[in-house]
DNA sequence: CTCCTGTCCTGCCGGC
DNA sequence: TGCCGGCAGGACAGGA
């Protein structure tokens, strides 16, 4: 589940790979992920120069000389591969493109779910793109802060969980790491966005930048090269505090009657959230 | 506007 | 052992 740190994670790997590189061939092995292959994927991207990788929220932005951009989503299952020898590489289940550069390496993009994405864009006006006009400001630029934050989720009355996995009000955030910042921030996920009062603003914008940062340094350093033992890109172990560990004792210490209180879970427009009720208590400001 | 629900897709896991 | 149901999740459409 590639949020905002895997994905930076999968472009630092990809990195010294493809920058420089050119594009020589382009093959397609289905007509559509999550949507349809940009029928000028080929036409527009082979023969170009990758001149540069960057992110913007979880997307993956592959920029060309000719001022094209290869926007990719990973979905949820997605996976990028780099192959030394694109000529002998062998495709495998799931493998929908497979992108061969002049120096004879290339890189695959293999997605089981098929949730992921690839669009195109051009650099001067990439904000304007549908993926991108209206979403948030970056977590770990200089343009998000407590008072922002606080801002963005004025007057909404949906929880405060749903409402950091909404692009519009922060970006790059996911089921994961919505639950790990509240965490850290001991902030209550039930509580109304619109509630947040300007210091609780604060502590979560610190939260969210903290806890994105530490899973890009975890990804950066448990693996040499960004790479688990199959080659794909970007997917490490992360120890969270609380996601996907109900049951277990708070990592705080919390005590309930004495005993440790446990990670609770709990489903919010239909998807898991998981918080420990002792510190996370919907409070006052 | 905001909010809420359903949809897409496959692999995996628990239950019988 | 095999089958089946349910779950996982990001983005978006469409209805209230």
């Amino acid at each position: 589940m590639p949020e905002l740190p895997e994905v930076e994670t999968v472009r630092c790997g990809l990195e010294p790979h493809l920058t420089g590189q050119r594009v020589s061939a382009i093959s397609l092995r289905r007509k559509n992920l999550r949507v349809p292959f940009p029928a000028d994927l080929r036409a527009r991207m082979e023969g170009q120069v990758i001149t540069r990788l960057s992110r913007r929220a979880k997307y993956l932005l592959i920029e060309s000389d000719a001022s094209d951009v290869m926007i990719v989503h990973l979905g949820m299952s997605g996976q990028m591969t780099i192959a030394p020898d694109i000529k002998s590489y062998a495709p495998k289940k799931h493998d929908h493109m497979i992108v061969a550069l002049e120096n004879g390496g290339g890189f695959v993009f293999n997605d089981p779910r098929r949730f992921g994405m690839v669009m195109l864009g051009h650099s001067a006006t990439l904000r304007d793109h549908p993926a991108f006009a209206g979403m948030g400001p970056e977590p770990l630029e200089n343009d998000f802060s407590g008072p922002v934050l606080h801002e963005r989720l004025r007057g909404r009355k949906t929880p405060l969980k749903i409402a950091l996995l909404d692009q519009r009000v922060v970006a790059g955030i996911g089921n994961i790491y919505a639950s790990e910042a509240l965490h850290q921030a001991r902030l209550s996920p039930f509580m109304a966005a619109g509630d947040v009062a300007k210091a609780q603003a604060e502590s979560l914008a610190a939260a969210i930048r903290d806890v994105l940062t530490r899973a890009i340094q975890a990804g950066g350093s448990s693996l040499k090269d960004y790479r688990t033992a199959d080659g794909a890109l970007g997917y490490f172990q992360h120890a969270f505090a609380v996601y996907d560990r109900d049951g277990q004792p708070c990592p705080r210490g919390c005590l309930y009657r004495g005993k440790p209180a446990t990670v609770q879970k709990a489903v919010q427009g239909g998807r898991s959230t998981y918080h420990c009720p002792v510190c996370q208590k919907a409070g006052r400001a």
